[in-house]
DNA sequence: CTCAAGCATAAGTGAGGCTTGGAGCCCGGG
DNA sequence: CCCGGGCTCCAAGCCTCACTTATGCTTGAG
């Protein structure tokens, strides 16, 4: 087995033409030269110098190695340096999926400013709701998740013993305990309702004013979430809409065709048209994270990607102080 | 500093998707697998597996050194093979030069029994006089030199003390201390006169018989030799023609010009036409050995190149001894 | 002849790799 | 529900290997 190392030094003997020089070259003392050539010669299992008094010559085998020596070496560098570009955040993709409230305001923010400090890295971007977004990290389609989860629902795994299996499907979608979770901020549901409402003069309004409305629910777990809290407040809520779709829910709220609750963040980067917020009792929230795998979280490009989105996420919610 | 070691693993571990499978296949422990991967992902600086309870998967970085080490260890295995076909007699090249009665008897035997042994192997030949030859020698030039000397005149060079230097020129030309000498076969110096030669009745003739003869003397050495010898018989010869070229010597013999004294080995490939040999006293001998320098003795090819030259010199002997 | 330079060798030291043994984890079968 | 098999990591011990310093030898130049 011919090691890179004794290459390298094989074409500084070449290069300098004695074992000295290229010790000098090298910076390592003569001894270790000849070490070397004398490892490699017994590797190869022929004479590669010739030692003629004066000067230092190659044998055929000798040439024939420094030839290839050449190509080699200038691949050892070729891989280090792009492993060092990688680590470097000179270059690298990183994959990022999101769901679609995130990916409207959270997410460009985020990625300008990666783009910004590390030009030279990529991001590619793909959408899907939290459920489906964890599969997809765990199996190796993305590296970086944006999920949120409603407060309460912290726990939902207690390691295996309790109730956990909500959906048969999931299996360990919801448990993040084997995963890296970045929280990113708090967002807070907050009511929609249509401009000529009645209740649209009040700022805070309990959420059982809602009891007989017309409900326009949004993703699943937001409208599980949904019927959660208004089962607490004694009701059951009337769906008559259910989209994905926050934009959507919005226009129909500005329609007057029922009342929604919708986080926040989704009334970032969209102005409600004959519609407008209030405040509901009692103040549910959910918190916004990033999730990734453990050994992810020590890729360069993934840690930096997670570094923007909680800056970002700070300065979102810095301005919403105002 | 990447080793091939590791890339060698690194590969073997994407190639399988398991730590233990690859070191089955690398036929070491599961932990040296661990181990190596551990130490390449240090010497890197970044991650460049992910172990995910079932599978085992690359980062990008990993994926990119992955990418790499297909050329590398391609490139490795490639040298190896190029170097072990050198060292296994399937490839390389030998430079031989030899003196002119050398290369038209000795030589061509030794090279086809040498092509027939270790096809792939190739040769190149070059005339030169034996000083000249030993110092391309030295100089690097070529890798075997067929030369000769005359008895009496080994030992040459003593140490540095004595005489030496009979040219000012050839330094250390004709001392062959510092070189492999390998005997090839003793060649015998017969004399060659006309036909009608006086003495062309006898078998056996004393050099002082030559006296007053007319002289046709060979190469430079030779020459010098040939003075030798009559000085110490009592005369000194008179040369009238002097040439390097053998044949052009018998053709002259033949033509009654003088008479010569020359190796048996000149005459071998030669038909005299007009001329015949004659035993001459006293009996005059030439070595005919093979040089190389120390370190080119254990490159295989040279190796093979100074057996097949002694194996067709004693063929070439054995047929003379009928 | 003396001096400087270069290579080879020997001995000592230190780092690093490999192995064995054990613990934790996940999965699938009884 | 428990348990065996397979996988990985961790720790400890051993051993090999590479580098260093120190020394001797050879060569070429002044």
């Amino acid at each position: 087995m011919i090691e890179a190392r004794h290459l390298r030094v094989l074409r500084a003997v070449a290069a300098t033409g004695s074992f000295s020089a290229a010790a000098r070259e090298l910076g390592c003392t003569q001894p270790a030269v000849s070490q070397q050539m004398k490892a490699l010669e017994q590797s190869t299992g022929t004479p590669l110098l010739i030692r003629t008094g004066r000067e230092m010559r190659l044998t055929q085998a000798g040439d024939a190695l420094v030839r290839h020596a050449a190509g080699i070496l200038a691949g050892l560098t070729a891989a280090e340096e792009e492993v060092a570009a990688i680590a470097g955040l000179r270059a690298g993709r990183v994959r990022l999926v999101s769901f679609p409230s995130g990916s409207s305001t959270l997410v460009p923010a985020a990625l300008a400013a990666l783009r910004a400090a590390h030009p030279g890295t990529r991001v590619s971007l793909v959408e899907a709701e939290p459920p489906r977004s964890v599969e997809m990290l765990r199996e190796g389609d993305c590296d970086v998740a944006l999920a949120f989860r409603y407060e309460g629902r912290r726990d939902a795994s207690q390691k295996k013993g309790g109730g956990g299996r909500r959906e048969g499907e999931g299996a360990t979608a919801d448990d993040w305990d084997d995963l890296v979770v970045r929280p990113l901020l708090a967002d807070r549901l907050v009511g929609l309702i249509p401009e000529n409402h009645r209740l649209s003069g009040d700022d805070a309004v309990s959420i059982a004013e809602f009891a007989d409305e017309s409900w326009i629910a949004g993703c699943p777990r937001c409208r599980r979430q949904l019927v959660d809290v208004c089962e607490s407040a004694g009701f059951v809520p009337r769906i008559d809409f259910a989209t994905d779709d926050y934009p959507a829910v919005i226009g129909l709220v500005g329609a007057g065709l029922g009342v929604a609750v919708l986080p926040e963040l989704a009334l970032e980067s969209v102005r409600p048209k004959g519609a407008r917020t209030v405040t509901v009792e009692p103040a549910v929230h959910r918190e916004i994270v990033a999730l990734t795998l453990p050994d992810l979280a020590r890729v360069p490009t993934v840690a930096a990607t997670l570094d923007q989105l909680a800056a970002a996420a700070d300065r979102l919610s810095a301005a919403a102080a105002h």
